[in-house]
DNA sequence: TATGAATGAGGGTTCATTCAT
DNA sequence: CATGAATGAACCCTCATTCAT
């Protein structure tokens, strides 16, 4: 049950339990747009992105066409807006991971870990992802989400430059490594096993008996085996 | 002026000076291939691949768009033309590589570089790669183009298993390197960092002074460091 | 200060001060439509009436869609309503026209630059006029303030109308001058001006050197060349 | 009957009696351009230009909306093509109407008595004529035709001025009449009084019992009254 | 009174593909 | 073999207008 009275000078009526009126409607609004945006990332995770059209949106929400620009100017800003709610997530999955790592090489192997993990869990954002960076790259457009995504890239990237340089200064990664180029390594090493996984799991399955959750772990350990310290 | 005389039997009719009308015919279809494919990555390398259209190939190849659907059962299939075409050049570059290469880690790393080449001469496989294997995934259409593609494929991935197996053998890479899953983060690896230089070369170089050529040979060292035996 | 007070009877209350609540409220949804019309006019200048949009007008005028729609029944009313205020004002130009002319010629002539004058300084008016005749002709609805308009219009014509008799009357109009044949050829005439000053203004500037203001003045002597009498 | 063999050499067939497999080919395209085109004349008639829709011309000719694009590459330039033509239309009568005048006096006279008939005849054309110009003052777009038509305007244009000055120098045309400036009026005269017609002859009919053959014979008399040389 | 939200209808344009000839 | 012509389906997006609140 829920208790309130309501408030009314003038126009502005309150329900005085926590919400005004505005509020509950910014909520449902909020709600609706994560309803689209949740119907949209169920169609690109079964047809691809390029594949979901408008038309297609509009029909799994049951709303008009038309409606849909009301929450998002165009099909690029709304994929630009899944494209930022992933990076979200994975900047807090990064957060996370950070609280539960010691060492700057632990850090850094979990930030790979927590990547594989939210792709696995997510693989539209993997998809979605792919999909503005080669589009951004010949446009370059910068809609207001992909200009904020652009900032949290930035800083997830930074979080992982950080761990190397703190595992360095601590003595669990190599003196020797050069941060920018293992970064870039290490998110295109990345970049490339999602890749080959949702396109020749099965390939790799089928033909040399590994598991995607073998591949990923090979990976880590792969990027561990450069940074570690050889004693 | 060319010798030649012409016998005919019932329909079929043979000048004979060394070419049959049919094999005339053979080549001059071959050729004409040739010139549509060569268009198609022209367009291609400007405005990517989706963004060609049967039209613009039309137009380029100044034939009939119907003309096309005479050499290629569809688009499709046209681009699987290309991914085959880049494949048997990959497969080449690979042969020659490795008549130049000694020990078994310097046939392996001579592939990394062959590939890098490859693609930065024709950035169109790439492209065309990327996109059939994307869109492969969801369809798994075997053309006879695909069916043959995957072939060499597998060859050029078993060369370069021989090439790690050798070096093992010889004592150039250790021993304990498991040979498949190295393929694959190899491969995922080389993808990945050629994604990041089609799609961030200028952030790359702008924001931490890398080109790509650097980061190319940053690859080949990362992998180096992993295979090679250490004294 | 303002001194008043309110007498309450019933439902009504009055604030007693020389302007009833209901006469406040009137003047309020006054300034709001002009406020309104004032931003339509500036995007009409700058886009073209049928590029205005009812979208573009809410964000001129910072109010909802909806509530543009309390103002005015449809965007078709909204722009007789731009008509209608500029008739007004044409009226108005012409009434003072008329006090500064002497002779029944001079009142003509004066109408003409009046007009001249009054879309040289409001271009918009000359659009909507434009629009709204051509679109009427199919349609012929009669919003009210279409029907208003035609009202104003025939009492602006009639003025010129009396203008001529006057002049005819007095002499200083040849009395040969059919007043209904001249007035209508005197419109059309000022109306194929301004259109050819607004579609090709910049051609008869480079081609002919010639400027609009010397073709309106052109166009003046033109017409009293018709109207004056020959000694 | 038609008569007629055929002759086939290599690829070529001619149907021998005066038109090649190739020329039937090219006259059925223009027959189905012009069918379009008269489609679209027929709904611009009855509904103006800007509410013929790619969509209402599918439907009129029974063709694909697609089919449309084969023979105009855009709305804009099926509307130049319909300009284009009444342009061409237009230049023939003036043509002709040249032959059948002695002097200067009576060419430019028949002139005007020519561009009547034709938007007499062919309403559209005022209405196209007008909506391009009004779209171009903006857009200065060059399609071919829109190029095209614009040459023939500049010769119809000359015509005119011709005439005048051979009208001045044979006499019949007073010698202080500014040709540019007349050139212009004139046709701005036109073009008022199409308007005029077009979108008020009702009124003016019911109002003033002023036929629109009556307005047209007027413009004339009045247009001449400023020629003529005063004896 | 004012508004946020919604919508049906339609805009022009392009696509890969397939006929009959 | 080659082509001109055609097409259905789809594309993204915008419009003026109307609700319930």
């Amino acid at each position: 049950m829920t208790v309130g009275y309501i408030i009314t000078i003038g126009y502005i009526s309150l329900w005085v339990n926590g919400m005004t009126i505005a509020e509950r409607k910014e909520r449902e609004k909020n709600l609706r747009r994560e309803m689209i945006l949740k119907s949209a990332k169920k169609i690109i995770a079964t047809s691809g992105v390029e594949e979901m059209s408008m038309n297609q949106l509009a029909e799994a929400t049951e709303l008009n066409k038309a409606t849909l620009y009301l929450y998002f100017a165009s099909k690029d800003d709304l994929i630009d807006a899944i494209v930022y709610e992933g990076l979200k997530i994975l900047e807090k999955n990064f957060q996370e991971s950070d609280m539960r790592s010691k060492t700057g090489l632990e850090k850094v192997l979990n930030h790979i870990n927590a990547i594989f993990a939210f792709y696995r869990e997510n693989p539209v954002y993997f998809y979605t992802f792919n999909h503005q960076e080669r589009r951004k790259a010949s446009l370059r457009m910068e809609t207001p989400f992909a200009k904020e995504g652009n900032k949290i890239a930035a800083r997830i990237f930074e979080k992982t430059a950080a761990a190397l340089r703190s595992g360095i200064k601590q003595g669990s990664i190599r003196k020797d490594v050069d941060i920018n180029a293992f970064l870039i390594l290490m998110y295109a090493q990345i970049y490339g096993v999602m890749h080959t996984i949702y396109t020749k799991e099965d390939v790799y399955r089928d033909v040399l008996s590994l598991e995607s959750a073998t591949i990923e772990r090979s990976t880590i350990e792969f990027l561990q085996y450069y940074l570690e310290v050889i004693n």
